[in-house]
DNA sequence: AGTTAGCACTCTCCCTTGTCGAGTGCTAAT
DNA sequence: ATTAGCACTCGACAAGGGAGAGTGCTAACT
């Protein structure tokens, strides 16, 4: 498909004028934002033919045009610029994810970073993260508060500690608490949650001649930690950013889409990117899930290290300034990356180059 | 203010059918609806003069008439009749905390109690909970991991346990971590957030002749937490379901209340029930907040044990069914107020005696 | 052959107009 | 005090018409 690169200039004005104004283009606009001098008339042939290839759409007989799912494939591919970002933007992102970098917290940085992302954009974001490497138990302490009442204290083998406080009915010394952390010591760390079966759990009961379920109150504890740590985390937010744009002024369908992304099920099935850094821009039909068929979904992956990765992502209009919200998306998954790998707090982001865009 | 038995049953006739259908109610339906045989034309006399006492408005000369918020406030004060919830209410709202309450979670708990609520009035939900009684750290541990890092294990008064990673930069040996934590068990342990003063910080590293900060760096933790646990924590729920009623068909009119709904610490002013099980009912313009005017909030406060209590509150149209609601949120919050004091897990919740509405 | 001016045509938007029905307020009779 | 009757008011809805924006087509121009 090769067009002219008269055609070209006039679908991105008609892309460009949409986006901005949310109205239909007439020719009479588009020659105003072309700057090659050419009449009306003929961009208005021009725009004809646009129309038989599919790239523009007309609403009704006399009324302008807009870009067409296909248009906009063709301008996200070929016709885009490179949006650069505003000095305030680089230095909200920065400020905002070191803030938090420094507060320590990983989920509540991928949080903020969902957060951050969705105000910028204006639209509605969400943020996965997931393990790629085996999450095992580095260490185990358990502490001897009174004889009825002891703290476990599991450290995993991505730095996160998980406690929990246990209240037994009978009583129990300090000299026993060492010797049951002393063989979970021996026996559960290394081990991912597949490898903590209900055999070793015996076997550890037998070793220590536990009648009372304690083994097995400990164990549960461990297994429960490490699927919750290696399950995707999902976290959507802005939602409510929908309702700001015209074509979501239709209650029904904006909840039919905040609905969608309330599901983490359905969150994880969308489209995501080849490797760290890329987007991957998803336009209007090509979605395949209903719910998003006159939406648009970008999408960006960043890599934290080597056993966590995540996306980062954003939904709205089909209309939408795809330069733009790419610009942030990248800009934003780097920095992220970047700091729940490194944790080198001193090292600052800085500003990006260009954006590879993906289909 | 007395009004003939008559006018009060027109009067309730007119809310429960205006609640129903939400609809203006003419004098023909209210004859209807009404059980003695009056005329039309009597109860239009009837109903003018509701209009002239303020209970009743006419949206327009021709129109039905719908309840004012006096004739709702006057409904809700001695009109209204006892909503008995449904056994499937009462299953699922049993049920859905006993399974909450095994998992242990309070946070969750108290959170889970506000989608429920949101989910079986089909208005959005609060649910805020604080402390009451002074938090201290009961104990204290230091586990050593390598010689530049340790874990901060802190027990706090209420029983919950919080921990921290710390990465140092000069190496730390074990003796140390104990003797730090000697010293942190007999100075720190007992003190309230406020009694953690920069010359106890000060002194402390005196006396432990440290330089590195350490000792700063553990203080400054239990001062973030015990902050962190005495401050209200509010979450709010089922926003969305807004949407559903007709009166938020307006999407700047819904957005202005989520909007409201999302910031906490206008939520803590919101209108709270003078004691336990009590449920506090504010109408229209009783609402101090300019975006509340025409919505109504209902609240109850529930108590759990002596340190602990909150509030479980809904916000909807002041067209809303203020018995069936007040009903779901009493009942709830007996629920959470037992199952969070007693912890007795294998009492089960008993149905519920009869509702005390307060003004 | 590509480009342009001119012009009739089409369609939406918005305003006005007219009709319908629900519900009222008033009056006079019971 | 209650009721039947009746004129009146007002909103909802459909129909009609003018204005404006933009198109498609044709014929002339380079």
């Amino acid at each position: 498909m090769s067009l002219t690169e008269r055609k070209k200039e006039i679908l991105r004005a008609v892309v460009e004028q949409y986006v901005d104004t949310a109205e239909p283009v007439g020719s009479k606009t588009v020659v105003q934002q072309l700057g090659t001098a050419v009449s009306a008339a003929t961009v208005r042939n021009e725009m004809a033919e646009l129309v038989e290839l599919g790239l523009l759409e007309q609403p009704h007989t006399s009324a302008g045009r807009i870009p067409s799912p296909a248009g906009y494939r063709l301008y996200v591919n070929e016709l885009m610029r490179r949006h650069k970002l505003s000095q305030d933007d680089t230095r909200e992102i920065s400020s905002s994810l070191n803030l938090l970098q420094a507060s320590g917290q990983e989920q509540s940085l991928i949080d903020e970073a969902g957060r951050l992302t969705s105000r910028l954009t204006t639209y509605p974001a969400y943020a996965l993260s997931s393990m790629t490497g085996d999450i095992t138990i580095a260490r185990f302490d358990l502490i001897y508060v009174d004889s009825f009442t002891f703290i476990i204290v599991v450290l995993l083998s991505n730095d996160l500690v998980k406690n929990k406080l246990v209240h037994i009915t009978s009583p129990l010394q300090q000299p026993q608490l060492v010797k049951l952390s002393t063989v979970f010591n021996a026996s559960f760390t290394g081990l991912t949650e597949e490898r903590i079966t209900t055999a070793l759990i015996s076997a550890t009961e037998r070793a220590l001649n536990d009648a009372s379920g304690l083994v097995a109150v400990i164990a549960g504890f461990c297994i429960e930690l490490l699927c919750e740590v290696k399950s995707a985390q999902a976290r959507v937010s802005g939602e409510l950013s929908l309702f700001d744009h015209p074509e979501y002024q239709d209650v029904g369908k904006a909840q039919r889409i905040i609905r969608y992304l309330s599901d983490d099920n359905k969150l994880t099935r969308l489209p995501s990117p080849e490797s760290a850094g890329e987007i991957k821009i998803t336009i209007g039909p090509e979605n395949l899930a209903d719910e998003l068929r006159d939406s648009s979904v970008l999408a960006v992956r960043y890599d934290a290290g080597d056993d966590m990765q995540g996306l980062i992502g954003v939904v709205g209009p089909t209309r939408m300034d795809y330069s733009r919200v790419a610009a942030h998306l990248k800009y934003i998954a780097q920095g992220l990356g970047e700091l729940l790998s490194g944790g080198i707090s001193d090292k600052k982001i800085n500003e990006l180059g260009d954006n590879d865009i993906e289909e």
